[in-house]
DNA sequence: ACTTTTTTGCAAATAATTTGCAATTTTTTC
DNA sequence: GAAAAAATTGCAAATTATTTGCAAAAAAGT
């Protein structure tokens, strides 16, 4: 069933069927929270997949391209990323500042309901990042790509 | 009067007085918006300050460690730093996505608020990110460092 | 099967940030 | 205010994450 479903997905968005890319979705896929490249890399070598570093990178590009996944930058300046359930699939995380476990936040309303949810995880929150990405009205209008 | 403020911010928080660090902290503190290590670093070198770029990142952490300054990571990769006005300064920004412009959103309560906020910026939205800092209930009784 | 297109591996290039160490500057002490 | 102790700097090299050029290999189209 993981097999056919990583396929399917991957036809169903165009893209060529080889051995590395199928397993870097499925190893996306099937993670339980947001994932480094580096250690998407760790787990095909462990698997025995025989699959180059850059190969990662360049599949999680054509992924964020076709929308199979999203990605965020942590303050320690690794790029993470995650499966997306679904197209409108959107979430945040919390982050322990110690060990690094993630636990996702099923919430998008960002407000003090976050206290509560954070405290129900077993969190102490103690800061958040929360950075807006869009166009700004004089780009709206050039033409700067 | 920058000299000044500068100054008795450093012996305030018990750092000593270097030329560098000075100004540094200055360019900080005058700086329309979060900047980088980089663009600190050029903007010294612009004035004719002879200040080496380890330097900077060395006087960065110090501020951290002082809460001096903020910091977050955009998913460019790279870490921007902002003068934090007061222990409780705390706001959150939008990027351009083109031209890399960034304004501060003077509001925490992080709503659908935002949307009104955001265009009347005069931006439009594309995506956000949120990522909470804390500790799990694990590391908050292990002595995990 | 054969050609075209895409992907991969590998090694080297970038870019941001950190680090070791000796020299210099600042602070402390007397 | 000079000497000693502590902190900071410059410089070059190391690290780490990520990207890129290019030729070989694999997949897709016909």
């Amino acid at each position: 069933m993981k097999t056919i479903k990583a396929l399917s997905l991957l036809k169903e968005k165009g893209l060529s069927n080889t051995g590395s890319r199928k397993r870097i979705l499925e190893v996306l896929m099937f993670s339980k929270g947001p994932i480094s490249a580096h250690e998407i890399y760790q787990g095909l070598l462990k698997e025995g997949v025989n699959c180059n570093e850059s190969t990662v990178y360049r599949n999680l590009q054509k992924f964020l391209e076709k929308d199979l996944v999203q990605t965020f930058t942590l303050n320690d300046g690794v790029s993470r990323f995650e499966f997306k359930k679904s197209s409108d699939d959107h979430h945040h995380h919390i982050v322990c500042l110690k060990c690094k476990m993630m636990k996702c936040l099923d919430l998008c309303k960002v407000e003090d309901y976050f206290d509560e949810i954070i405290k129900k995880l077993g969190f102490v929150s103690v800061s958040h990042n929360l950075e807006f990405y869009g166009v700004c009205k004089s780009c709206t209008n050039s033409g700067l790509k």
